[in-house]
RNA sequence: GGCGGCGUACCCAAGUGGCUAAGGGAGAGGUCUGCAAAACCUUUAUGCGCCGGUUCAAAUCCGGCCGCCGCCUCCA
């Protein structure tokens, strides 16, 4: 398995500390409102991550928190006229409640900031200790000219970023790239009781506690955004490194952003969309297919657009499955078998092989669903060759299974043709139920019996009105909602 | 200004030294169908931003140029 590090700028081979087991440490999110699609990426990344490896047989250990407290939340419980802890709480149950739709798997712990202040305090202490931090009046800061390897995983030098360092610098600071790892409450914000004061913790000192309680002081996979590069991550590596001694994370793997007409999606760019405000219109599967569909490291262009054609997609799979039941359910006429055979049974065989080739090579997801795309239409061609009997069956089956092992590890096509519709049904507001559906096309037959065309093209007509297809197989009409 | 990344067809997108440059969407034509829809078939890059170079061999490596983006401040 090789997986692009961050800090090499390379792909390597992955090889864990400890041979079978992986420890992740992921940054979460801070909870001061509801999460956009660019938090979604990076949740829906690091899940399939989680899974893959676990497929590859890694017993794994992903830890991903949640920030708590900081300058946002304060802002937010002042403006929301609230507690900051308040406001903790209601964006952690908004974050849940996005990320159980999007199909992220709960991390195996999520740690929050504020169960770790004393895991912060000691770390804290011990920098002050080893003569990398100091204290100016309650604040406490890292001195990064203590730290030798200070910038190598930004790639950036001290006299370059000196020149990038502006706005108001505080004067305590020895070198204006020293970041605080503890900061001086004023009256009336939260604070926490420390040997410097009261006050509260930096922002990245509790990546480097947390990650230190729950994975050690050497672990495998830390990740994030790619805007985290710099200066969290950077900071991470200076605090923790500087207080073992030890290597922190050994591969830094960084998602790449979203953006809207090119342009990084961001808050404060306010070209954003929410994850709720995309489930509204459309199903949360295809937003993680469509996440899915290009490589973690690059950037997605987010448009309508996309995500209409990332739901046709969809749409073509519910379908396929539709067909393959509908064939299975029937016909255990006569043994028949076509040429289209012999090409399926052996896209069949090799296609976990590739998909774990896609995977294997920093997970590559939009080839693996590339992969899926290919074994849907080898299974419509055949189904097309007109084969028979169970044979046929059990070829059919054993190709739908390959795809649903596959699906599993992404964590999408785990619903039945019928469930996509109903849900989509939900999503486009068709104004009908399945027995509405049901009694015309009931009625349609009857026409068609008669051959009273006009008729039946009518109830046709009337539902695709509303947003219906009706498809005529030789057995049975089957129905769809319409995409696009 | 410093550092990093990207540029593959009408659109999205995989591919980072070697068989005919995956896959999807859209378009065109066809098979099937009462007509449709779906599915399938055919078709759409002698070409991978431009110019040089290395190599038996490059979209892939090196250099230069052009364009776009990101980080350097909170940010997934």
């Amino acid at each position: 398995m090789r997986i692009y590090n961050t800090l090499t700028n390379s792909k390597e081979d992955f090889k864990p500390v400890e041979e079978g087991f992986v420890g992740i440490y992921a940054c979460g999110v801070t909870v001061y409102d509801n999460c956009h699609v660019g938090h979604a990426r990076s949740a829906i990344v690091f899940d399939v991550m989680r899974r893959y490896l676990r497929y590859a047989g890694y017993k794994v250990k992903y830890v991903r928190n949640f920030t708590d407290i900081d300058d946002k939340i304060i802002k937010r419980a002042n403006e929301d006229g609230t507690t900051w802890d308040e406001v903790a709480r209601r964006y952690t149950g908004e974050y849940y409640r996005d990320m159980d739709m999007l199909g992220v798997e709960r991390a195996d712990i999520e740690p929050r900031a504020t169960d770790h202040i004393h895991e912060m305090i000691e770390i804290i202490s011990g920098l002050i200790e080893k003569g990398y931090a100091y204290n100016v009046d309650g604040d406490v800061f890292f001195e990064v000219d203590k730290f030798s390897g200070y910038g190598k995983l930004s790639k950036r030098d001290m006299k370059d970023m000196m020149a990038g360092a502006r706005v108001d610098v505080d004067e305590r600071k020895k070198n204006p790239m020293d970041f605080a790892l503890w900061k001086s409450s004023k009256e009336g914000e939260p604070s926490w009781e420390s040997p410097w004061g009261p006050g509260r913790p930096g922002w990245h000192i509790e990546c480097s506690a947390m990650s230190r309680k729950h994975l050690g002081e050497t672990f495998d996979i830390h990740g994030g955004g790619a805007d985290l590069i710099f200066p969290h991550h950077e900071n991470e590596i200076a605090q923790s490194e500087a207080y073992t001694g030890k290597e922190f994370a050994r591969y830094w793997v960084h998602n790449g952003f979203i953006t809207i007409d090119k342009e990084k999606m961001s808050k404060s760019l306010g070209n954003f969309f929410t994850i709720k405000e995309i489930l509204g219109k459309f199903d949360p599967e295809v937003l993680r297919v469509f996440l899915l569909s290009t490589h973690y490291r690059s950037p997605i262009e987010f448009s309508d657009a996309i995500l209409k054609e990332t739901e046709a997609f969809l749409d073509r799979y519910y379908s396929t499955v539709m067909r393959i039941e509908d064939f299975c359910s029937k016909n255990a006429g006569e043994r028949k078998q076509t040429d289209a055979g012999e090409n399926l049974e052996h896209m069949t065989g090799s296609f976990m092989k590739r998909f774990e080739e896609a995977m294997n090579d920093d997970f590559n997801t939009a080839l693996a669903i590339g992969h899926i795309y290919e074994l849907i239409k080898e299974i419509n061609r055949y189904i097309d060759s007109s084969p028979a009997g169970e044979g046929a069956k059990k070829l059919l089956q054993e190709s739908l299974s390959m795809i649903k092992k596959a699906a599993d590890v992404l964590n999408v096509f785990n619903r039945s043709p019928k469930e996509w519709y109903v849900a989509l049904m939900k999503t486009r507001q068709v104004p009908l139920s399945e027995g509405d559906i049901e009694d015309r096309i009931k009625r349609r037959r009857e026409a068609r019996e008669r051959k009273n065309w006009a008729e039946a093209d009518a109830l046709r007509d009337e539902l695709l009105e509303m947003g219906v297809i009706l498809e005529d197989t030789p057995g049975k009409t089957v129905w769809k909602v319409k995409i696009g």
